[in-house]
RNA sequence: CGCGAGGUAGAGCAGCGGUAGCUCGUCGGGCUCAUAACCCGAAGGUCGGAGGUUCGAUCCCUUCCCUCGCAACCA
């Protein structure tokens, strides 16, 4: 395979309406930066881009809500994601933002190019507007009649009682759900990309050239997509908060969110280059330039779809991979922000890193239960009990005690220095230094296959096999084989010195194929082996000469701690009050505010009250609280 | 009702046409340098049911059963 000459990385820009959860950095983050480190550890040149999405309805609309205004909302969150992914280890090179000056230039730019090529539509058409709220109501701000079932609260797009898809036109009786009013028709015009137009183009870059490197669940939803035919998108919206439309006649009118979004890529790649001085533009038009998406399946459609049109059109490179990943439920249930069902980044990092039990190994410890269940082919589930276990039993006794039992041995036997390595090399020796070198070879490759997954499980299986060489060489056995001064013999201390010789080497090479997954842990390695962070380049990956022999190194530290039962049942516990009571407090709002409207009363109430009465709440002092025995959701409780 | 995703050892998952694998857990043994950690071994599955294609199916096809998700937020 012929190497790229340089690579573009980008992950999802989140949304800067709210603070974002483990979900989102299973899915776009980790993965991304897993594969950025691991690409700079070879002294590739990579550049990482990512950034805070600041536009769209929703924020306007959050900022109506807490009585405050759009760019408040954007200031409060940015700062506050940036530093979160910052002490989870996520190292973006730029952190950028849709709302900067630069990025309202590059995508006004962008669109004015599309348009003077003809590349964009125009249509007018009547969509319904807010008189009392003074806006064009998005198809799921719009309530009524299902013309297809009856139901008498569907949504402009969709009917969640009979499932069947709508457009805001074949609602009966519309309601604004903003105002309550009965929205009126109103002309507007918008420009579309016409989708349609590229459906050739679409259907041989996708499934006919990457139809083999490209995940089944990327290529499954994009082929459905085009099967299901495409049509012209609107990128622009009647709304105030976004990217003005660069033209006179489009007063009021601004980008689309998910037009603009994507170019924060482009733009945050320039505000990098400003930062350090480099040229940005080979990273998005030289085709010896390798872009990868790191996405979560939501966002398919748009980096597979429409925005590698948008590239084409304007004259960028594509898209070489998206490797998706599927979601992440939590506890048995489903992510979800309004139900309170998560587990935020800030919490995690409030209750395990900021705190002195914790600290950056923390992370390091989320990082690996994260990529070790990442949902790569399907959905998967993140439990309080199997991060603990991932922890307890992977990290803790394999990995962080192999590196422990080495320096310890070596302190006791070697007198705290490397030992030489003599020349007579048993099977087992031999063996074990060829894994190393093994080892090396299959991260690589799955590494560049993004099966991240698979890769840290080969590094815990070095780990392993570091364990099992120590257990079948015995030193602290051969150790007993004293002459008549009471020292080991000759012979026994040269066995003894090819054993730690070789694990120590071991520990070496783990913390250059850890440090793309954990970089917090492969940083304290080094630290113990007082070895300069040089040493972590891929390139000495497999060598056994990476520490010289009669260095003396510094006393062991533990790599990471056990977490007790009582901090994961803890977490259990907050984890379902608070979404309890964001339960409890969603249900008293409809009650009060549909009892009026007679014709409303009916199914909205009996639903409410349904869910109500799943909720046993009662009040009482817990006394005692035990684990039950093959439940994981299960706490035994002694109530007085 | 419909759509989507699934049903493989106690749990969590790989495998997707050719003598059923991994991690954790369980049981037994070994070791004691190490964070009650490590190492070795064993038990445990008719791969949801039934048909079919095939020399041969966990893997392909048909059908049935069961589970989960399906307003918005949302990777």
């Amino acid at each position: 395979m012929s190497q790229p000459k340089r690579y573009l990385v980008t992950s999802a820009l989140p949304y800067a309406n709210g603070l974002k959860h483990v979900g989102h950095l299973a899915g776009a983050y980790i993965p991304a930066d897993i594969y950025v480190r691991y690409l700079k550890a070879q002294k590739r040149d990579v550049v990482y881009v990512c950034g805070s999405d600041e536009h769209g309805t929703a924020i306007p609309i959050q900022a109506t809500k807490e009585g405050t205004t759009a760019q408040a909302i954007i200031d409060k969150y940015h700062p506050i994601m940036e530093q979160n992914f910052r002490d989870l280890g996520i190292e973006f090179d730029i952190y950028h933002r849709t709302s900067d000056p630069l990025h309202h230039e590059t995508a006004q730019e962008f669109f004015t190019v599309l348009n003077n090529n003809g590349d964009l539509e125009i249509k007018e058409t009547d969509q319904y507007f807010d008189e009392e709220a003074n806006t064009f109501l998005a198809d799921r701000y719009i309530k009524g009649t299902c013309p297809n079932c009856g139901f008498n609260s569907a949504y402009g797009d969709q009917c969640e009682k009979c499932g069947k898809s709508l457009s805001p036109d074949e609602l009966i009786d519309p309601v604004s759900t903003l105002s309550g009013r009965a929205p009126i028709k109103k002309a507007t015009k918008h420009w579309y990309l016409p989708l349609d137009r590229h459906e050739d183009f679409l259907r041989e870059w996708i499934l006919k050239e990457h139809a083999d490197d490209w995940r089944s669940n990327v290529l499954g939803q994009c082929k459905s997509w085009i099967d299901g035919g495409l049509q012209p998108r609107a990128v622009t919206r009647d709304l105030d908060w976004g990217v003005k439309v660069p033209l006179a006649d489009a007063d009021g009118k601004v980008l689309y969110v998910w037009f603009d979004a994507p170019i924060g890529y482009i733009s945050a790649t320039k505000q990098w280059a400003l930062n350090t001085g480099r040229d940005w533009r080979p990273y998005w038009e030289d085709k010896d330039t390798k872009l990868v998406h790191f996405v979560g399946k939501d966002n398919i459609v748009f980096h597979c779809i429409i925005f590698p049109v948008m590239l084409k059109l304007h004259g960028n490179i594509l898209p070489e991979n998206v490797p998706a990943n599927e979601f992440m439920n939590l506890e048995g249930e489903k992510m979800s922000t309004s139900r309170n069902w998560k587990l935020e980044m800030q919490d995690y990092i409030d209750d395990f890193i900021n705190k002195e039990n914790g600290g950056s190994q923390m992370a390091d410890v989320l990082r690996y239960y994260l990529t070790q269940i990442a949902p790569e082919t399907k959905d998967s589930e993140f439990t309080w009990k199997g991060f603990q276990d991932a922890n307890n039993s992977e990290l803790v006794s394999i990995f962080g005690n192999f590196v422990n039992r080495s320096m310890v041995l070596m302190h006791k036997l070697c007198k705290g220095k490397v030992p030489k390595l003599h020349a007579n090399l048993t099977d087992v020796d031999q063996s074990t230094i060829d894994e190393v070198r093994s080892t090396k070879e299959r991260v690589e490759s799955l590494l560049e296959q993004y099966k991240f997954r698979d890769a840290l499980f080969e590094v815990i299986g070095l780990a392993r096999t570091g364990n099992q060489y120590m257990q079948k060489k015995e030193p602290w056995i051969v150790a007993k084989l004293v002459g008549p001064d009471g020292q080991p013999t000759a012979e026994a201390q040269e066995s003894i010195d090819n054993t730690l010789h070789i694990c120590l080497q071991l520990c070496a090479n783990l913390a250059i194929l850890i440090n793309p997954f954990l970089p917090f842990t492969a940083k304290k390695i080094c630290y113990m082996l007082k070895v300069v962070d040089k040493m972590l380049d891929w390139e000495n990956a497999g060598k056994m000469k990476l520490l010289s022999v009669g260095y003396s190194l510094r006393p062991p530290e533990l790599l990471f701690r056990k977490i007790e039962d009582a901090e994961i049942s803890y977490q259990i516990e907050k984890l379902r009050s608070a979404a309890v009571s964001r339960e409890a407090s969603d249900v008293s709002k409809p009650v009060t505010m549909e009892t009026p409207p007679p014709e409303t009363r009916n199914p909205k109430p009996e639903i409410v009250f349904d869910d109500f009465a799943k909720i046993d709440l009662r009040v009482g002092k817990i006394v005692s609280a035990e684990k039950v025995e093959k439940a994981d959701k299960l706490l035994k409780l002694s109530v007085d």
